[in-house]
DNA sequence: AGCCGGTTCTG
DNA sequence: AGAACCGGC
């Protein structure tokens, strides 16, 4: 008469519907998580966000034993074998209930789904919770009862559903008993841990809840005006923690709305709030439209374009020596430290699919696989707003131009001296084009392509596709 | 969460 | 000459 908790994409135990549903009932309580390792390398995972999530897998493991509730790590390699592992576990421990909060790429709803089937064949019942958003998929729907596929009505939808419904927290569970051993996973097991850049963030649910509150405290009246600047470190930084449930979104919000507004702060809390609902607008629309974590374009006429072979422009990309200083200074951070400003997402990301016109699934998996804070539907709706393929995306026509997004977001090239050691000594506006002062500096990279040229040609192509489809459509 | 080229306004 | 504005992509 055991119940189960198992834990995926929420390693916390505060405000988790699963933990606190399993701890209200009279019955012992066991956790677990299982290592898929062969599952987290098909899914592009990086040595950073291995390594996050294992130290707070271990960090959760000691919480929980601390209520009395023993985590289970269990060794699997794909999705599919995680059922045999718990199954198992279900068997060996007498389990009769199993509670998880859901997940919503293709791959996690099969298992559960499989799962569900296989456990309730054992007399087993599994319990699923509607966790990950601040308000639940399914919960934000136009007039007509559909999914948005534009962000700013979805957003006013999302935040009046807040307002109205005014979600709480759920209870940190009580103890279920006294204190047992914490397991633990060991870290030299783990493909990867070991290459991981240094840690970004502070490990533990309690470091986590500190950066919030600090930021929450000051930083976020400077977020409006400074969060493009990548130069500021003006950003909050949590997501990491978000990324695998460490924090929820619904704790986000309330933290924001616990805050005392005044003239100074407002505009930064709503922007950030803002945040806080992109990441829901990419988990609902992941929910709704599953093909876009099927490695497929959420406009489907897009998937006729004639992207570029991956040659040594994608290569050049990747390490940062395209030639394009706020470009390359953005793949260095990324592969140095395992994250990335997201206004530079948006700069390197513009590059690639339209300047180089490689396809944008490249550059999501190449992101996934160097990202701490990497996560599917943030990820994946990121690039396909940059190449114009997906919900709400930038007009094909809008194509940032990297040397003026750098002029303007980096405007006296500290970043880029940050991270392009070779452009350092440049003085003034050359930082941010090199190749005007006759000479590129020493081991600097002539740029890959021309600028106005890929511009003019990526707009040509879906001009191309756009003439094509209104053939079709005739 | 644009950029570009052309035109008009301004000093 | 440079800012400010605009339509088209």
């Amino acid at each position: 008469m055991t119940h189960l908790v198992w834990f995926r994409n929420d390693l916390r135990t505060a405000d988790n519907a699963a933990l606190t549903a399993a701890c209200q009932s009279d019955q012992p309580v066991i956790a677990c998580f299982v290592l898929a390792q062969e599952q987290w390398r098909m899914h592009d995972w990086s040595p950073a966000r291995i390594r996050l999530v294992i130290d707070h897998a271990n960090a959760l493991a000691e919480a929980l034993a601390k209520l009395g509730i023993a985590m289970h790590f269990l060794e699997a390699q794909r999705f599919d074998d995680s059922q045999d592992a718990l199954i198992r576990l279900c068997r060996d421990q007498s389990v009769t209930t199993v509670h998880f909060n859901e997940e919503y790429g293709v791959n996690e709803r099969r298992r559960d789904k499989q799962l569900a089937q296989r456990l309730g064949e054992t007399d087993v019942t599994v319990h699923k919770y509607r966790d990950q958003c601040a308000v639940p998929v399914g919960q934000v729907l136009t007039g007509q009862n559909q999914p948005y596929s534009v962000f700013t009505p979805f957003s006013r939808t999302w935040r009046r559903w807040l307002d109205d419904q005014q979600p709480t927290l759920y209870p940190q569970p009580a103890a279920k008993g006294d204190p047992v051993t914490p397991s633990r996973i060991d870290p030299t097991t783990i493909a990867g841990y070991d290459q991981a850049p240094p840690p970004l963030v502070a490990t533990g649910e309690a470091a986590a809840h500190d950066r919030l509150e600090e930021f929450l405290a000051d930083p976020v009246a400077h977020y409006k005006q400074q969060r493009d600047f990548p130069a500021k470190d003006a950003t909050s930084l949590l997501s990491p923690y978000l990324a695998s449930g460490i924090l929820s979104g619904r704790q986000c919000w309330a933290a924001a709305q616990q805050v005392p507004a005044t003239a100074a702060n407002q505009e930064g809390l709503a922007c950030w709030v803002n945040e806080i609902a992109w990441r829901d607008f990419y988990i609902h629309i992941l929910y709704h439209f599953p093909r876009v974590s099927m490695n497929r374009a959420f406009k489907p006429e897009t998937e006729a374009l004639d992207w570029n072979p991956s040659t040594e422009h994608f290569e050049a990309w990747k390490e940062g020596r395209t030639g394009v200083p706020i470009v390359d200074a953005a793949m260095r951070q990324l592969n140095q430290t395992g994250w990335m400003h997201n206004r530079l997402r948006m700069i390197t990301a513009m590059y690639l699919s339209k300047n180089l016109f490689i396809d944008w699934r490249l550059g999501e998996a190449y992101f996934m696989s160097q990202l701490v804070d990497g996560f599917l539907a943030s990820n994946n709706g990121g690039w396909q707003w940059s190449a114009s393929t997906g919900t709400d995306a930038a007009p094909y026509f809008r194509i940032f131009n990297p040397v003026t997004q750098g002029e303007r977001f980096d405007p006296n090239g500290d970043f880029i001296r940050r991270y392009v050691p070779e452009l350092a000594a440049l003085e003034g506006d050359a930082v941010h084009q090199p190749w005007r002062s006759g000479k590129l500096p020493k081991g600097y990279p002539r740029q890959l392509v021309d600028l106005k040229e890929s511009r003019k040609e990526a707009i040509a192509r879906f001009q191309a596709l756009k003439e094509e489809n209104q053939v079709a459509a005739d």
